[in-house]
DNA sequence: CTATCTGCAAAGCGTTTGCAGGGAA
DNA sequence: TTCCCTGCAAACGCTTTGCAGATAG
């Protein structure tokens, strides 16, 4: 895929140009995320990355440092931990999809958030609560197909 | 507060007719998180029932209790532990400020998902997804007062 | 060659569970 | 009086930390 990889090209140049090294656990968590079309835990990256030798411990110290260079977003826990996602630099801004049963968060295409009214709310919320917005994020809560079945 | 007595009335009856008791913690933690503007973590409302010797653990109990019968909402874990707000039958649909650097969540007045697009995802979750919309949530993730000073 | 990174083991810490005594209805 | 609820202590499980050896650049 030439989409997938530009996007690991740019990442990897993210990464080096902060000063950090491209390791063989990194390459190896950075696939994984890269190739999910949803969030995933710790323990999620974990069980696809152990087979080549991935301590568990190695993924959570990668993945904090992958979320505070810009790299990883921190989607949110509901039980089973943080989950991690790619930044919305390289997947486009969406809402969630979280399950109430079992915990399953998955993507939607699109956000259903006005910029305007968001925009609005913003202002508000600036001046009411000296509270600055930077981005959002909706959850759409729910059940997925295997638990409402 | 009439207004306040009337809520705690309506959650005393909520309970009772769901064959809970209402003994001495619930009172104090329902006193607790009916007074508060914002959702509270077990830590948080522990620490204001502490006094009345209400046991940390009774906190977890009861919060998770309070959840199931509907009482209380999860807001949601960003470190510190799950926070709990009174359902929105009590407080009205609100979104969420939450602080990128210290978790501080505070309640928004309004939420600016319009119904109508919402109905819209949601329809198309619904057959894209097989998932069952129930509810959603707002967070406006930024900096609070206190973290860009 | 050197500073960063990884793996292992152990510590930390928030949350849950077992059990006996206590209290609401 | 009965069953639900609480408190205490201990168990649990996820996450973090210390340290010595490995490795990217």
């Amino acid at each position: 895929m030439e989409q997938t990889r530009k996007t690991r090209d740019t990442i990897s140049q993210w990464l080096t140009d902060q000063g950090h090294r491209l390791t063989r656990p990194r390459r190896a968590i950075l696939a994984v995320l890269s190739a999910s079309d949803r969030p995933l835990t710790v323990d999620m990256v974990h069980s696809q990355v152990a087979s080549q030798h991935v301590n568990r411990v190695t993924v959570y110290r990668n993945v904090h440092l992958l979320a505070a260079a810009g790299i990883l977003r921190v989607v949110d826990a509901t039980r089973e931990g943080f989950r991690y996602e790619l930044g919305e630099q390289f997947t486009g801004h969406h809402a969630f999809l979280v399950c109430q049963k079992c915990g399953r968060i998955d993507k939607t295409a699109e956000c259903p958030v006005p910029t305007e009214a968001l925009a609005r709310l913003s202002r508000r919320v600036k001046h009411a609560n000296q509270f600055r917005v930077v981005e959002h994020e909706l959850r759409l809560l729910g059940l997925c197909r295997a638990c409402h079945a």
